[in-house]
DNA sequence: GAAGGCACCTTCTCGAATATTATTATTCG
C-alpha cells in the first residue's frame, strides 16, 4: 500500500530495533537504520532494482540487497522472521515509549515477562518494577507519562499515512465504470494534522461495482460492515476506511456533509432553517413542500444560504461562517503561491540526498528559489566544521541558475543553545544568505528560560526564521512550555519569521498557534526541512496547515518574489 | 552490517541529561 521504499524502510528500522533489544551488535543494529533511511528517501522504487542496482544505494551492502530482494519477492525474510519468533512484538512496541529503550524493555520482557504496554501498566500498578535493577520510582513516572502521552494521540494516525492510502482508494474506484466522481472527505480534506478514519465518497448510480472493487483491494485485511451506500473496510496497516456511494446529484450535499466538521455542519444547517430550508446529506430541501432546491454542488449550496463556497481547511467553527457572511474570508494561501522552498538539508548533515539531487528535484517542483539550510557545528553528531560548510558555499555557488535557472540560496539551520546561543559569530553568520534557527534539546527548562531562549535568538539580526518553533513531535512529544506570546510578539518587533515546517511528524507551528501568532503581525514561511528528495512533496501539508491558520500569501514570505524576500532576509532589512 | 583502504581488517556520530547507586547504564538528539 505504502510505496515499497516505505515498507522496506519499515522492515529494516524493525530489525534494527529487535537486533538490539536481543543485545546484538550495535553497530549491526545502527548499519541497519543507517540502510532503512537511506531506501526511504531514495527517490527510485526499490521494487525495480535488483541486488546489484540496490547496493547502490549509500549504506546498502550485500547482505542487506538480498535481504531487500528476498523480501520484495516473498514478501518476508527469514532472518527477521526468526527474531520474530523469538521477541513478541509488544517488546518492540515498549520501545515507542518515550525514556523507553531497547535495554530496559528486554529487562521488562525478561525479568516480568512483560510483552506489551497493557502489561506494563499493570506491571507499574503492582509495584514489580521496583525489584528490577536500574529502574526505580522516577522510572515509573517517566514511563506512565510516556504512555498517557500516546494513548491521548488514541489511534489517529499522520496526514501523510492518511493521504497515501486515501489517494490510492481515489485512483482505484476513479476506473470503476459508472464512476461520475470520487473524492475524500472528511478530516483528511480539511487537513488536520491527525486522522482517525479516511472517507471517501462515489458519485454513481448504482454502487454495488464500487462495494466490491474496496473490499477487493490489496491492503483490505478485513470487511468491517458492507451495505448498499456505505461499506467500511480497516487495512492492513489498521487504518478504517469508510466508502460512501451517493447518487450523482447529491454529490455536493454529500460532500459538504462528509467533509464537516461536525461544528460547521451544524452551523450551515442552522442558517438552513433559518431561510426556510433542510440540509441533510442529500441535498437542501424546501422545509414546507420537502422539495429539493439543490445538491450537485457544494457551491450551490452555499449560494443558496447567501455564502460563498467556503474552503474545506476553514470549515472548523473558528469564525469562517461569520466571515464567509461579511465577505472577509481571507484569500488562502495555495500550493501553487510557493516559489520556494527556505529550510531543507543534504547528506553533508543527516540528509541522505546530495545537494546536486536536491537542486535538481526543487527545480523540477517549479521553484524559483530554493535554500540550503545544513545543520551548524553545536548538533555535535552532525560533525559540522567551517570547512565543511564554507565548501558547500562554493558547491552552492556553481548550482545557482543551473538547474531551470532557479537561484539556490546558502544558508544553514542554526542550533539555538540552553542560554538562546548560537553556534558561530556574527561576522560568520553575515556570509549566508539565510539563517533558520530551532531548539534540538534541553526541552524541560523552565519557562521563562524556554522564552528568554527564542527572544534572544529572535533578536539576532542574522536570525531570519524559527524552525519548528515548539519542537513538538505528533504522538510523541509535546511542544516545550515556552510563552509563546512573548516570543511572536518578539518575531514581530524584530522580522523574523516563523517556520510552519510540514513534515507530518511535525507541522510546527500548528493552525491554533498561527492563529495566534497572525494576530501580532508576525510573517511566516511554510517550508519542509527535507532530509531527501522525497519530502520535498511534504510542502501540501504545511500549505493545509497554513491554510487552517488562515493565512494568505502575502503574509508568507517564500511565495514572494526574490527581491523582496532578500530584502527581508537582509539584517535591518524588515 | 557497510565502507574504505587493502585483499582482511578497522572504524563506524559525540556529548549531555537523567536515573541510578556500580564512580555506571541508558536514552536522546
Amino acid at each position: 500500500m505504502a510505496r515499497p521504499n516505505e515498507e522496506v524502510e519499515a522492515l529494516l528500522q524493525e530489525y534494527a530495533d529487535l537486533v538490539a533489544i536481543t543485545g546484538g551488535d550495535a553497530f549491526k543494529a545502527r548499519a541497519y537504520e543507517k540502510a532503512a533511511r537511506a531506501i526511504g528517501g531514495f527517490p527510485t522504487d526499490v521494487s525495480k532494482l535488483d541486488v546489484k542496482g540496490l547496493r547502490d544505494i549509500p549504506n546498502v551492502g550485500k547482505s542487506i540487497a538480498e535481504k531487500v530482494v528476498e523480501f520484495l519477492r516473498t514478501g518476508q525474510v527469514s532472518d527477521v522472521e526468526e527474531v520474530r519468533a523469538s521477541v513478541p512484538a509488544g517488546v518492540r512496541e515498549l520501545l515507542t515509549i518515550p525514556t523507553l529503550g531497547p535495554k530496559k524493555a528486554m529487562t521488562l520482557y525478561e525479568e516480568l515477562r512483560v510483552s506489551s504496554v497493557d502489561e506494563l501498566l499493570d506491571a507499574i500498578h503492582d509495584k514489580r518494577l521496583r525489584d528490577l535493577k536500574g529502574f526505580g520510582e522516577r522510572t515509573e513516572e517517566n514511563v506512565l507519562h510516556g504512555i498517557a502521552l500516546m494513548q491521548k494521540a488514541g489511534g489517529r494516525i499522520l496526514l501523510n499515512s492518511a493521504m497515501d492510502v486515501a489517494e490510492q482508494v481515489v485512483a482505484e474506484l476513479s476506473r470503476v465504470k459508472g464512476c461520475e466522481g470520487c473524492a475524500y472527505a472528511g478530516s483528511l480534506r480539511r487537513m488536520r494534522e491527525t486522522i482517525g478514519d479516511v472517507d471517501v465518497l462515489v458519485a454513481a448510480e448504482r454502487s454495488a461495482a464500487f462495494m466490491e472493487a474496496f473490499s477487493g483491494l490489496p491492503y483490505t485485511a478485513e470487511v468491517i460492515a458492507h451495505g448498499e451506500k456505505k461499506t467500511s473496510i480497516r487495512t492492513t496497516k489498521g487504518l478504517q476506511v469508510d466508502l460512501r456511494v451517493l447518487p450523482p446529484d447529491s454529490w455536493g450535499a454529500g460532500l459538504l456533509y462528509f467533509t464537516g466538521s461536525k461544528a460547521h455542519n451544524i452551523r450551515v444547517r442552522e442558517m438552513a432553517i433559518r431561510h426556510g430550508y433542510k440540509l441533510s446529506e442529500y441535498g437542501l430541501f424546501h422545509a414546507k413542500s420537502g422539495k429539493k432546491a439543490v445538491s450537485g454542488t457544494e457551491e450551490d449550496i452555499y449560494a443558496k444560504l447567501g455564502l460563498p463556497w467556503i474552503p474545506p481547511t476553514l470549515r472548523e467553527d473558528r469564525g469562517e461562517i461569520a466571515a464567509a457572511l461579511k465577505g472577509e474570508l481571507p484569500e488562502l494561501i495555495e500550493e501553487g503561491d510557493i516559489r520556494g522552498d527556505l529550510h531543507t538539508h543534504t547528506d553533508l548533515t543527516d540528509g541522505v540526498s546530495g545537494l546536486e539531487d536536491m537542486v535538481a528535484a526543487a527545480a523540477d517542483r517549479g521553484y524559483a528559489y530554493f535554500a540550503i539550510t545544513d545543520h551548524a557545528p553545536n548538533l555535535y553528531m552532525q560533525r559540522m566544521t567551517d570547512q565543511k560548510i564554507l565548501a558547500q558555499r562554493e558547491k552552492v555557488r556553481a548550482l545557482d541558475g543551473k538547474h531551470r535557472r532557479m537561484h539556490v540560496l546558502h544558508g544553514t539551520e542554526l542550533n539555538i543553545g540552553p542560554e538562546g546561543d548560537l553556534d558561530w559569530p556574527d561576522d560568520f553568520l553575515a556570509g549566508f544568505d539565510l539563517c533558520v534557527a530551532s531548539v534540538h534539546s534541553h526541552f524541560n527548562q523552565s519557562r521563562e528560560e524556554l522564552t528568554r531562549r527564542l527572544v534572544r535568538a529572535c533578536e539576532n539580526p542574522y536570525v531570519s526564521i524559527i524552525g519548528h518553533p515548539t519542537t513538538r513531535q505528533i504522538g510523541k512529544r509535546p511542544g516545550i512550555d515556552a510563552d509563546f506570546d512573548e516570543v511572536f510578539a518578539a518575531c514581530a518587533r524584530t522580522g523574523t519569521a516563523l517556520e510552519v515546517n510540514s513534515h507530518p511528524e511535525r507541522l510546527d507551528l500548528g493552525d491554533e498557534e498561527i492563529l495566534r501568532a497572525k494576530r501580532y503581525g508576525v510573517k511566516f514561511a511554510v517550508n519542509t526541512d527535507a532530509h531527501s528528495v522525497v519530502h520535498l512533496p511534504y510542502m501540501r501539508f504545511g500549505v493545509g496547515t497554513a491554510q487552517r491558520g488562515w493565512l494568505t500569501k502575502d503574509e508568507v514570505i517564500n511565495t514572494w518574489p526574490l527581491q523582496k524576500l532578500r530584502r527581508f532576509l537582509r539584517p535591518g532589512g524588515r
